[in-house]
DNA sequence: TGAAGATATGAACACTCGCTCATATATCAA
DNA sequence: TTGATATATGAGCGAGTGTTCATATCTTCA
């Protein structure tokens, strides 16, 4: 069975694993502290500790937060030295959040 | 504490209230039952029962997920005689699901 | 190599969430 | 009003999730 999306005018077909895949990728925005994440990273690469400065949330929980916005591609790392770096993966992250305030200043 | 965000350009500030608000604006998108019943409103307005039969979900669950969708006021209801029509709020939710699907592709 | 700093990880626990089941409410038709 | 149809709601349960705490891993520097 496959649903019918119109977007823009352009048709979008999502069959049942796409779908499952999207809520997925939505899961990751709804948490409050992954989602502070994603908007310091907003301001460029950080470190782990920055983020966790940032967030108020302990290295452990930042810690394992990233994993998880790491495995939906999300983010990505990189070791510099001591520490590891974490940025956005694309920019629809940004395109995202951005419809989701319009959405919520009406 | 702000966050600064950029879309396009343009600057986009989130304080703590925005980022928790949009954690529960992408919870309702983060369950596949509740993203289907999106995805079948997207072919317009739908009573329950076609959405019950559209999604395989049971009529209870259908109708739980369509109060939280209610509140989240990502769509709208209507009576119609016995039946009571829901529809898409607005048309953000197009737009969101859209750029979900353009990351899933990438 | 050893110590200290930075990050990752596993276990345990409290909490949340979506489902089912039973039942309530609402509307129409006879 | 009574029965049938359509939807909503509350309780309770099992599965999933985010946090903390303790500890492991990795890296640099002395």
């Amino acid at each position: 069975m496959e649903e019918e999306l119109y977007l823009d005018g352009e048709e979008i077909l999502l069959d049942e694993d796409e779908l499952i895949e999207m809520a997925e990728l939505f899961k990751m925005f709804g948490d409050s502290t992954r989602i502070k994440i994603l908007s310091v990273l907003f301001g460029g690469e950080k470190c782990v500790q920055e983020i966790t400065d940032a967030t108020g949330s302990s290295q452990s929980a930042v810690s394992h937060q990233l994993r998880l916005l790491k495995q939906a591609r999300l983010v990505r790392s990189r070791r510099n030295g001591k520490q590891v770096c974490y940025s956005l993966a694309d920019d629809h992250v940004k395109t995202i959040l951005g419809m989701a305030k319009e959405h919520l200043e009406e």
